[in-house]
DNA sequence: AAATACTCTTGACCCAGATCAAGGAATTAC
DNA sequence: GTAATTCCTTGATCTGGGTCAAGAGTATTT
């Protein structure tokens, strides 16, 4: 269950097998099944999730009810509020699995004991959010310059499992456009093939 | 010249004078006049950059010559391209002070040192990229759930004192408008109030 | 103080992508 | 296995904001 976590852990800081064990009683293995919300909008965002096995969406819905998707997260990958996390505010994400999904979970209390018993994970945890930060401007930088095609083709391009796993609808929310457009979009690209 | 500097080091965690004057080694002083340059598209960002005094943009070029504002940073804020600062390759941005303006500047090698000399600066940044991170995103979602309108109220809601110092063209620019709209808007918005 | 930028406004027109609507394919539920 | 969803496509039409163009301030520069 804990290859992948230590993997990635590794990735950016080394920890002994001991820091290892350690850090594993400070999570909470959990299963989702597919559809399942793990935080709803309005709720205290408790805990900071890693996606062991599945796919996690985070999304907001507007005043008419349109979902806007702000990520997914495949295994290996990490979600949460980080606002609502800290401050105890609460979200205005919710978090759903998109097929069943295996997570482990940290709660705040749990995570500040992880940060003082193993210092390296300040350095781990601050570079998962720098990560996650330039992504985020590279993302925003894009809406701001890019048309509905680009933004596509970008998309398929760095996350081309994507689309496999994603129903379209939502790729299309992520984008910021609507199901209509990117369906359109898809198919000029097919006509232009053959 | 140090004493906003220190006080929102402050804010964050606590340093004693000891730490504090050590900190200040690791920074060099800058001038900058209103219209220079400190970072081009193309440089390695070799700088993180605190400012003191004044008023910074971030901003791309795109092929058609259109600028895209990232960021701005006034008095007490950070600026700089972590993912150039961190791993040497070029940046995208360009970095300019749209007044006379007094900066601190840390290079790469003195921010590892710092980190390493003064470990709460590790968390100092953690939380400093976490603040951005959550302010990014919420500009991402409400770029893609808003009209420039409710932009442009947001904006000046959030940062009233923006207006005054920064043209109103950039603004437009940051909110990915063109300044035409914004100029329509803002005249919407005079005749409603009358 | 004239010349050369910038900066903002306003008008006329256009277009990428939204909205509305309807039908078909694929999953899921019973 | 059939009803109910959910998902995708395609067409017709509309619109927020972009583009192009011109003019009027306002700073800067010389």
């Amino acid at each position: 269950m804990y290859e992948l976590f230590r993997k990635k852990i590794e990735e950016i800081i080394s920890v002994t097998d001991e820091e290892f064990e350690f850090c594993k009683t400070m999570f909470v293995p959990k299963k989702l099944r597919k559809r399942q919300f793990i935080i709803q909008e309005g709720d205290v965002c408790k805990y900071t999730i890693f996606v062991e096995k599945g796919l996690l969406r985070s999304f907001s819905v507007d005043e008419k009810g349109v979902d806007h998707i702000l990520q997914f997260a495949f295994e290996g990958w990490w979600m949460g509020d980080i606002y609502s996390f800290l401050t105890s505010e609460p979200t205005v994400y919710n978090m759903e699995a998109l097929e069943n999904s295996e997570l482990l979970l940290i709660n705040h209390p749990s995570w500040e004991i992880l940060l003082d018993k193993i210092p390296s994970f300040e350095r781990y945890f601050r570079i998962l959010i720098q990560n996650n930060l330039i992504a985020t401007q590279r993302r925003l930088m894009g809406t701001l310059t890019k048309t509905a095609e680009e933004k596509y083709r970008d998309l398929i391009e760095n996350y081309p499992g994507c689309l496999q796993r994603v129903p379209q609808h939502m790729i299309a929310s992520y984008l910021g456009i609507t199901p209509e457009t990117l369906s359109r979009i898809r198919s000029q690209k097919n006509h232009k093939k053959s």
